[in-house]
RNA sequence: GCGCCUGUGGCGAAAUUGGUAGACGCGCCAGACUUAGGAUCUGGUGUUUCGCGACGUGUAGGUUCGAGUCCUAUCAGGCGCACCA
C-alpha cells in the first residue's frame, strides 16, 4: 500500500479538530509565544496557492515554538468588511452579510485541508457586532481624546476642558488641525455648540472640513494610501479632490513615536525605510515675512534656511486662503482665472502635467533678514496641504523654483562658491556659501559667507530663532487619516447629533449594531446607504436605537450615516485574540499581560503604508490608555512573497483548428493561446484534456515534437483570466498537504516573490515517500528496532537536528527541507531501522508535514500528539571528524587535498612538517616565507 | 531625482566569521527492473577540452596567501517615496 496520504491527513484532520489539540489558554508556568497572521479577506475567488504561502510558514514556526515548550497563540479570522460583498450586493440585491458567510465556509474548508494547527476556538470576524463592539468603543476613546505633545501621550479631553476654562489656549501644546489663540474668558463666553465645535481641534478623533480624495465612481472618499498615482487603488478609478466634512484620525500626532518605534522592532530595513518615508520627517525652519504695504504676516517653511539670500520670489498654493488676501485689484482677474483652471484638474493630472504654470499676485513680500522686496506669485507646484502651503523659492538651488524662475524669467542668484546654474539648478546641500550677503547688504546682520552650507543652516536657524523671524520646526508629510466612508458595509460610527453636534454615544450600550437597508445604493438625495435605514435614531431617554420618523431633534437624534473604512476593524485585531468573547473589555488585563504583542507577525508588503502604519498607531493609543501593555504591536514582522502563476500557451496555426508545439511554432504563422495549467504538466498538454476543455476544440489537431505537445510559458499575476490559478485543493488532492506544505516552502525563500511551478513537486513528495519507508516494509508492517544505532546514523540524525534547530528560528526554510532530504538519503542508505535516530526524524519533520508525522508516532507506540514531543537537542560531540580534508595551497596556487587533524594546533604541526616535505619535492632552492593554517578547511602554504 | 533591495548552471536555489562555488530538488543523459512507463532504483550532469588542464558567481578595478562574500566605480532588474520646499 505504502503512504496514503489521503487517508492520514482525513483522520489527523479530524481527530486534530475532536480533540482540540489546538486549543491554547493562558498558562503562567510556560513561556508565551504569539504568533499572527495577516488574517484574509475573505473574496469569491477562495483560496489560491499563493495565499497559504505565509500561513504554512507561521504554522511550522508555530509548531516549532510548541515543541520547544512555549505556549503559543496561532489564531485566525476573517477581515470581513469590505468592498467586493457590498459591490456584489449592489448587484443582486444579495445581502454582504450572505456573501461574505458562504465566502468565509469555503475559505475554512480550503484551510482545513491544509492542517494548520490555527485555534478555531479564537476566530474572529470583523463584520461581527462581538467584535466591532470594541472597534466602536476604541473609536470613542479617540473622540474624547486629545495629544499632549509635553507629555508626549494622549490625555482625556477633560483635561483640556479644565484648561481651556481656566487659562485659555495658551498652556496647551496639544496635536492640533489648526493653532488657536483664546483666552479663558473667551472660551467661558462660548456656547456649548461653538465650544464643542473648537473641541474638534484636538480631538484624536475628530471632524473635519477637508480636502479629501473623493472617488466618484465608488461614491466615497479614500486614505492616502487607498490613492495610488491619482486613481483608487481598487479599480483603478479617478480620484479627485473635494471639500468635504469626513471623521478623521489625529494619525499625525503620533508621527514622532511612529518612526523612533521603528528602531525597537524587528522589521527588514526595506519596510522600516518604507514607512519612514511615508512618515516623511523634514527638519527645517519656520520663517515669518511680511508684506509691502500691509500688516498682513505669513510664515513659510524651509530645510534651506542658508538660502534666504538667494530668495528672488515668494509663492503660494493655489487653495492658501492667503492668495485672496495678497492678490492686488489689477491682479484680480488673473490670479482668479488661474485657480479656477488649476481646480478642474484631478490630482493626477496635476501629477502628469508638469508644466510651469503661475501667476503674479501683485504684492511683494519683505526678506525678513535683508528687509528685500521679493513678487509673491500663486503655482500649483506648491501643495497646500504640506508645510504652511507657501514658499520662499530659491531658483539657483531648487529645480522646482529654477524651472519656474526660468519660465518666468525671474532672477536666478547662486549663493554657493563654484555652482554652475547656467543650465540647472544646484540641489546638494554641499558646498562654501557665497553671495550671502552680496555687497549689496553688506550692513546685513547675518554673514555665512565662508561657510558650509550645513553651518549655514544652523547659523540661521540660530539668528532666526534669537531675531524671533521665525522657528525651528519639523514637518511630517504623514497626513491625518480620513475616517469615514459612505459605505453600508462597514463598522457604523456610535455616534448620533444634536443640532449639528457629533455626541458619542453611551459606552455600555454599544455595539451600535448595523441596520438593514432596503437598498445598498446612495440615496436619492446623495446620502450614504446608511440614509435607507429606518431603525437610524439614537433615543437618548431610552439609550437605544429608533426609528427614524420619530426624529425630534429634542431626545431623539439622527444617527451618522457614514461607516469606517476597512482598517478600522483590522487595526486592533491581534488584542482581541487574546481575549476574543470578552463581554466587557476589548482584552482583560490577565489576557494581555500574559500574551503582550506579537511576537512573529506574518504577511504581504502590500500593507506597509496602510494596515501597518493605522495599527501601530491604533496601538499606541491603546498604550497610552493602558489597554495594551507594549507599545509595538508586532515585535518581528516577516513578509512573505507574493507566487505568481505559470501560464501556458499553445499555438493555433492562424485560420485552423491545428496547433503546433512550441519548438516547431516558428516555422508557422501562429496565435499563442492562454491554456489552462490544470491540463498541462511538466510543459507537456494533456491532449485529451485539451479536446475536452472546451467545445470548438473538440476536433483540434496537433503537430507535435518527439510525440509530444510542448507548451510555452510566462510568468504573469495570478488570475482566472489567464487560466493560471492553481487552487491548493487540487494540490492536496493529488499529491497530500504534507507535500503541499513542504514543497511551498522549498521553492525557495519564504520572503521572495516566485512564480508557482508545480514541476518541482514530485520532488517533495518522493521524499516523503521515502521517508515512510523508513518507518514500514512493503506490507504496512513497522520495522523499527530497539538497536543501538551507529556513529554514523547519530551523525546523520543529529546533523538535521542541528540544522533545523538553527533554520528555522531564521526562517530559513528551503534549506531546512533540503536537509531532511539529505537525511532521509542518508539514512536509506544506511538502512538505519533504529526507533532512537528516526523517532528524532519525525519530531523535526512534524511542523512541516505534520500528518505523516502524527500518524508514525501514533504507530510507534505513543498515545500523545507528535506535538507534544519535546524538540531534541543535538549533540556537537557527534558531529566532530577526527580529521577533516584540507586543501593545500602554494601561493594560492597548485592545491591539492590530505587530512589534518581538527585540532588547530595539531594542525599547524602536521602543516609545518608538510611544508619541509613540500619545499624538498617541488622547490628545493626556494625558502618557505610563510605556512598559513587557518582553522578549519584550509591550510596555505606561502613561498 | 532620493532611498532600500537583488544580480550565482537549462530552471528553483545552497554556500557559517572571507576558506574545495553550485548543496538539495527539478530537468536532462545513461543503466537496471519491467508487457509497458509520466512508476521505482542506480550512476552521471557549470563551461571548455579526447585528456591533463584552463575558465567560471552582472561588468571593471581594489584589499587579501585566498573574494559569490569586504571596499570603490558601473550596468541591469525590482520595490518604496516623489512638484514635500
Amino acid at each position: 500500500m505504502g503512504y496514503n496520504f489521503n487517508e492520514i491527513e482525513k483522520k489527523w484532520q479530524k481527530r486534530w479538530r475532536d480533540n482540540n489539540t489546538y486549543r491554547v489558554t493562558e498558562n503562567a508556568d510556560k513561556k508565551k509565544f504569539y504568533v499572527l497572521n495577516m488574517f484574509p479577506y475573505p473574496s469569491g475567488a477562495g483560496l489560491h496557492v499563493g495565499h497559504p504561502l505565509g500561513y504554512i510558514a507561521s504554522d511550522i514556526f508555530a509548531r516549532y515554538k510548541r515543541l520547544c515548550g512555549f505556549n503559543v497563540l496561532n489564531p485566525m479570522g476573517y477581515d470581513s468588511y469590505g468592498l467586493p460583498a457590498e459591490q456584489y450586493a449592489i448587484q443582486t440585491g444579495q445581502h454582504p452579510a450572505i456573501t461574505t458567510d458562504q465566502n468565509i465556509n469555503r475559505y475554512r474548508e480550503q484551510l482545513d485541508k491544509i492542517g494548520f494547527c490555527f485555534d478555531w476556538n479564537r476566530e474572529i470576524r470583523t463584520c461581527d457586532p462581538e467584535y466591532y463592539h470594541w472597534t466602536q468603543w476604541a473609536f470613542i476613546k479617540m473622540f474624547n481624546h486629545y495629544y499632549d505633545n509635553s507629555a508626549k501621550c494622549c490625555k482625556p479631553i477633560e483635561e483640556l476642558i479644565t484648561k481651556l476654562s481656566k487659562e485659555g489656549s495658551a498652556g496647551i501644546d496639544a496635536a492640533c488641525t489648526q493653532e488657536v489663540n483664546i483666552t479663558a474668558e473667551q472660551w467661558n463666553a462660548m456656547s456649548e455648540n461653538e465650544q464643542q465645535e473648537l473641541l474638534m481641534n484636538w480631538r484624536i478623533a475628530f471632524l473635519n472640513e477637508t480636502m479629501v480624495n473623493w472617488c466618484p465612481k465608488l461614491g466615497t472618499v479614500l486614505a492616502n494610501d487607498e490613492v495610488v498615482d491619482g486613481v483608487s487603488e481598487r479599480g483603478g478609478y479617478p480620484v479627485v479632490q473635494k471639500k468635504m466634512k469626513q471623521w478623521c484620525l489625529r494619525v499625525s500626532a503620533y508621527a514622532q513615536r511612529m518612526l523612533d518605534g521603528l528602531d525597537r522592532i524587528d522589521w527588514t530595513e526595506s519596510l522600516k525605510e518604507t514607512q519612514r518615508n511615508w512618515i516623511g520627517r523634514s527638519e527645517g525652519t519656520e520663517m515669518l515675512f511680511s508684506v509691502k504695504d500691509s500688516d498682513v504676516q505669513f510664515t513659510i517653511f524651509t530645510t534651506r534656511a542658508d538660502t534666504i539670500f538667494g530668495v528672488t520670489f515668494m509663492v503660494l498654493a493655489p487653495e492658501s486662503e492667503l492668495v485672496a488676501t495678497l492678490t492686488t485689484e489689477a491682479q484680480k482677474a488673473a490670479v482668479e482665472e488661474y485657480i479656477d483652471r488649476t481646480k478642474k484638474r484631478t490630482e493626477r493630472e496635476r501629477i502628469i502635467d508638469r508644466n510651469v504654470s503661475g501667476v503674479f499676485t501683485g504684492s511683494y513680500a519683505i526678506n525678513p533678514i535683508t528687509g528685500e522686496e521679493i513678487p509673491v506669485w500663486v503655482s500649483d507646484y506648491v501643495l497646500s496641504g504640506y508645510g504652511t502651503g507657501a514658499i520662499m523659492a530659491v531658483p539657483a538651488h531648487d529645480s522646482r523654483d529654477y524651472a519656474f524662475a526660468k519660465h518666468f524669467g525671474i532672477e536666478i542668484r547662486p549663493l554657493i562658491e563654484g555652482c554652475d546654474v547656467s543650465e540647472e539648478s544646484f540641489d546638494a546641500k554641499e558646498g562654501i556659501m557665497t553671495n550671502s550677503p552680496t555687497a549689496a547688504f553688506a550692513d546685513c546682520k547675518l554673514n555665512l559667507n565662508g561657510l558650509t552650507v550645513k553651518e549655514a543652516i544652523a547659523t540661521t536657524k540660530r539668528y532666526v530663532t534669537e531675531n524671533k523671524l521665525g522657528r525651528v520646526k519639523v514637518n511630517y508629510r504623514l497626513r491625518d487619516a480620513i475616517f469615514s466612508r459612505q459605505r453600508y458595509w462597514g463598522e457604523p460610527f456610535p455616534i448620533f447629533y444634536k443640532n449639528g453636534v457629533p455626541y458619542p454615544i453611551p459606552e455600555k450600550c454599544l455595539p451600535l449594531e448595523l441596520p438593514e437597508v432596503e437598498k445598498f445604493l446612495p440615496t436619492e438625495s446623495g446620502e450614504p446607504p446608511l440614509g435607507h435605514a429606518k431603525m437610524w435614531a439614537w433615543d437618548t431617554v431610552n439609550n437605544c436605537v429608533t426609528e427614524k420618523e420619530k426624529i425630534d431633534n429634542e431626545t431623539i437624534f439622527p444617527l451618522e450615516l457614514n461607516t469606517m473604512p476597512g482598517f478600522a476593524g483590522s487595526s486592533a485585531y491581534y488584542l482581541r485574540y487574546m481575549d476574543p468573547r470578552n463581554h466587557n473589555a476589548l482584552v482583560s488585563k490577565e489576557a494581555d499581560n500574559y500574551w503582550q504583542n506579537v511576537d512573529l507577525y506574518v504577511g504581504g508588503t502590500e500593507h506597509a503604508t496602510g494596515h501597518l502604519i493605522y495599527s501601530r498607531f491604533w496601538n499606541m493609543f491603546l498604550f497610552d490608555l493602558g489597554v495594551s501593555v507594549k507599545e509595538e504591536p508586532f515585535q518581528k514582522l516577516v513578509n512573505q512573497g507574493m507566487i505568481q502563476g505559470r501560464s501556458n500557451f499553445v499555438y493555433r496555426i492562424k485560420d485552423t483548428n491545428t496547433f503546433v508545439s512550441l519548438n516547431l511554432a516558428k516555422n508557422y504563422d501562429v496565435t499563442p493561446l492562454h491554456v489552462d495549467v490544470n491540463i498541462v504538466s511538466n510543459d507537456i498538454l494533456d491532449i485529451e484534456a485539451f479536446r475536452t476543455w472546451r467545445p470548438e476544440y473538440a476536433d483540434a489537431e496537433f503537430i507535435l515534437e518527439n510525440d509530444k505537445y510542448i507548451c510555452g510559458w510566462a510568468i504573469e499575476k495570478m488570475s482566472k483570466s489567464m487560466f493560471n490559478v492553481v487552487n491548493p485543493d487540487t494540490i492536496v488532492e493529488k499529491y497530500g498537504a504534507d507535500t503541499l506544505r513542504m514543497y511551498e516552502m522549498f521553492l525557495g525563500p519564504v520572503e521572495q516573490s516566485k512564480p508557482w511551478d508545480t514541476n518541482g513537486i514530485d520532488g517533495c513528495h518522493r521524499f516523503l515517500r521515502r521517508m515512510w519507508n523508513l518507518f514500514y516494509d512493503k506490507d504496512d508492517n513497522l520495522i523499527i528496532t530497539d538497536e543501538q544505532p551507529t556513529k554514523e546514523e547519530l551523525k546523520s540524525i543529529h546533523k538535521l537536528i542541528k540544522k533545523t534547530t538553527e533554520d528555522i528560528p531564521a526562517f530559513s526554510y528551503n534549506t531546512t527541507v533540503s536537509a531532511f532530504m539529505i537525511c532521509a538519503n542518508e539514512l536509506g542508505t544506511l538502512k538505519c531501522n533504529k526507533r532512537a535516530i528516526l523517532e528524532n526524524f519525525v519530531i523535526v519533520l512534524a511542523p512541516f508535514a505534520p500528518h505523516i508525522c502524527e500518524e508514525i508516532w501514533e504507530s510507534l507506540g505513543h498515545t500523545t500528539s507528535v506535538c507534544d514531543a519535546q524538540w531534541p537537542t543535538f549533540n556537537e560531540e557527534y558531529l566532530k571528524e577526527d580529521r577533516i580534508k584540507y586543501t593545500i595551497s602554494f601561493n594560492g596556487k597548485a592545491r591539492f587535498t590530505m587530512d589534518f587533524a581538527t585540532d588547530a594546533d595539531k594542525a599547524y604541526i602536521e602543516s609545518t612538517v608538510l611544508a619541509d616535505e613540500m619545499t624538498k619535492k617541488y622547490i628545493e632552492d626556494k625558502p618557505i616565507k610563510k605556512v598559513i593554517v587557518v582553522p578549519k578547511k584550509i591550510v596555505n602554504i606561502v613561498f
